[in-house]
RNA sequence: GCGGGAGUAGCUCAGUUGGUAGAGCGUCAGCCUUCCAAGCUGAAUGUCGCCGGUUCGAACCCGGUCUCCCGCUCCA
């Protein structure tokens, strides 16, 4: 445990050290969970977005891409369950310092009053045997009907108070109730806040005609309301997907642990249409499928994991992450959802538009069934750089720090190096680089040891160091070293873009 | 938000009972011309997180505040 987080740390650190990862408005003394990207990390996101874009977009040939907006009209929120859903009132024990969901408490407690009422039929079904008529006993019963009323009492006054955003009565109703922490048994409680996990924002420039707006909470939303906008105008015939990558904001009461959880985050999300009656098929399809995408990458098939869930999302009716090992422990990378037609059919319902699809093979219209598989860019980010990051012990007993970025999306391909830096060994190394640039994203340096500059680059993750020295003068060949096995060859100038190229080539990986 | 820990150079950290900062690594310039970090010479860099108080004097004591890290909730 000490070590995961000694680990992480270094992560942290290094992510800086190396141009990858910044705290955001550092001179400002930070922004709580807000991080940039540097010079290194802006090429490596980029780098996981395109095989992400490449492995969906391109080499499937009914998926498509879509850009939409991160402003949506106000009602998309309500139709997607996000004005409720993420909305949450909340209130802490003092005592035990733990922090609930203060409708989750009712509900528990009005859940409990359910509870007993079922236990008096039980028990009197068990009195009378065969003679026993539930549906007299319930509504004659005395204590039934208290259990009953009192249960429907409770939950009715919640939903007012909800309702009327009277956060006092809900602890009221909470202290009233007697309803006590469930894992210590004390009724020390704060006052109800409430916590809105949308950003809000106004569109308009003077005040008494702005519109209320919010920061999209997920990209999906984007591409159901432009669902019949690309069927349409694409000719896609289902099954087809949707796939957009893009910001997605969310007011987190804690966001921590680096780039993995925070307020700003960019997502990776496909969403695939299917018949109904065929999404049990297509999300198992896609589960397989995705993992195949993150076990290209080679960071270690025992580092990844499904996690089923258990407990739905008000969307949903399977779900499944893929939970990656990160230096904090195994943690959900990516989501695999299958949301059923509940956001097509509730944009129909709030937009009175119809949002079906005519299947001419079964003659006749239907919305759609859908299958999102969502990731966190950030996450993956987080997820490529931790595992990459080794303390290697070299056979001489030294150790060296490498960040072995799987090649296909290393920020830099190649550093070209001149053994020294006179008899025209850099001019001959500007004249490689000015060649290689043009595939590649290349580094020059001449500065110290070529010994510490292999270790330099290295540490910044590239995987091929070019070394032109005396040799080159004489035939026009450089060594090329290779970052993971520190094994060198000697080649031809001309051979060297072809070498780089089968490292880095998308075909390569993605098999 | 609550509890715990922490903020001193780019990084890792030292700074003894308060006398206005140092090391190693890194960076930069030069020397050396060398194929796996740590050769030589020289240099730059800090309002010691911020504000206020006590004091002749604060990195150190006191108060406040901000930020970061760990846990509780939620999720990509």
């Amino acid at each position: 445990m000490a070590q995961q987080e000694d680990h992480f740390k270094k992560v942290i650190s290094h992510a800086k050290e190396y141009g990858y990862i910044f705290g955001s408005s550092e001179i400002y003394d930070g922004l709580s969970a807000v991080y940039d990207y540097g010079q290194n990390g802006a090429e490596l996101k980029k780098n996981i977005r395109d095989y992400w874009w490449k492995s969906m977009v391109q080499l499937h040939e009914n998926i498509v891409g879509l850009d939409a907006a991160i402003f949506m009209h106000p009602t998309t929120w309500k139709a997607s369950g996000h004005v409720d859903a993420f909305n949450d009132p909340l209130i802490d024990n003092k005592d035990s310092k733990k922090r609930y969901r203060a409708d989750v408490l009712i509900e528990d407690y009005a859940e409990k009053l359910n509870q007993k009422a079922e236990k008096e039929i039980a028990k009197a079904k068990k009195r009378f045997g065969d003679a026993f008529n539930e549906e007299e006993f319930v509504t004659t019963n005395a204590r039934v009907l208290r259990y009953r009323e009192e249960q429907t009492q409770v939950i009715q006054r919640m939903a007012r108070s909800l309702e009327a955003e009277d956060l006092a009565d809900v602890k009221a109703l909470i202290e009233e109730l007697g309803i006590a922490d469930p894992e210590t048994g004390s009724k020390n409680w704060t006052d109800v806040r409430q916590f809105n996990l949308m950003f809000g924002t106004k569109l308009g420039a003077s005040a008494e005609n702005a519109t209320d707006l919010f920061l999209r909470p997920e990209t999906a939303q984007g591409i159901f309301v432009n669902f019949l906008n690309v069927q349409k105008s694409g000719r896609m015939k289902i099954p087809f997907g949707i796939a957009q990558t893009g910001k997605a904001f969310r007011n987190e009461i804690v966001a921590r642990q680096f780039i993995f959880r925070m307020r700003e985050f960019e997502q990776m999300e496909m969403q695939f249409f299917v018949r109904p009656g065929e999404d049990s098929k297509w999300y198992e399809y896609w589960k397989e499928a995705r993992l195949k995408w993150h076990l290209s990458l080679g960071l270690g098939q025992e580092n990844y994991r499904f996690h089923d869930h258990d407990k739905l999302a008000h969307y949903a009716n399977a779900a499944a992450d893929i939970e990656f090992n990160f230096p904090f422990g195994f943690k959900e990378l990516e989501g695999i959802h299958s949301r059923t037609d509940f956001d097509l059919k509730a944009h129909e319902e709030h937009s009175g538009k119809k949002l079906q699809f005519f299947d001419p093979e079964l003659n006749k219209s239907y919305v759609p069934y859908v299958i999102e598989t969502s990731i966190g860019l950030d996450r993956m980010f987080l997820a490529v750089f931790s595992q990459s990051l080794q303390d290697e012990e070299l056979e001489n007993g030294t150790t060296r720090t490498v960040l072995k970025i799987p090649a296909v999306i290393a920020p830099v391909k190649a550093a070209v190096l001149p053994l020294i830096k006179r008899d025209g060994l850099p001019e001959i190394a500007q004249q490689i680089i000015d060649d290689l640039k043009w595939d590649f994203n290349v580094a020059y340096d001449e500065k110290d040891a070529v010994g510490r500059r292999y270790r330099r680059q290295d540490a910044a993750g590239t995987p091929y160091c070019i070394t032109v020295d005396h040799d080159t003068l004489e035939d026009n060949t450089v060594t090329i070293r290779d970052r993971d096995t520190m094994e060198q060859h000697r080649v031809k100038i001309s051979e060297l873009a072809a070498i780089i190229h089968k490292k880095v080539d998308f075909r390569y990986w993605m098999k």
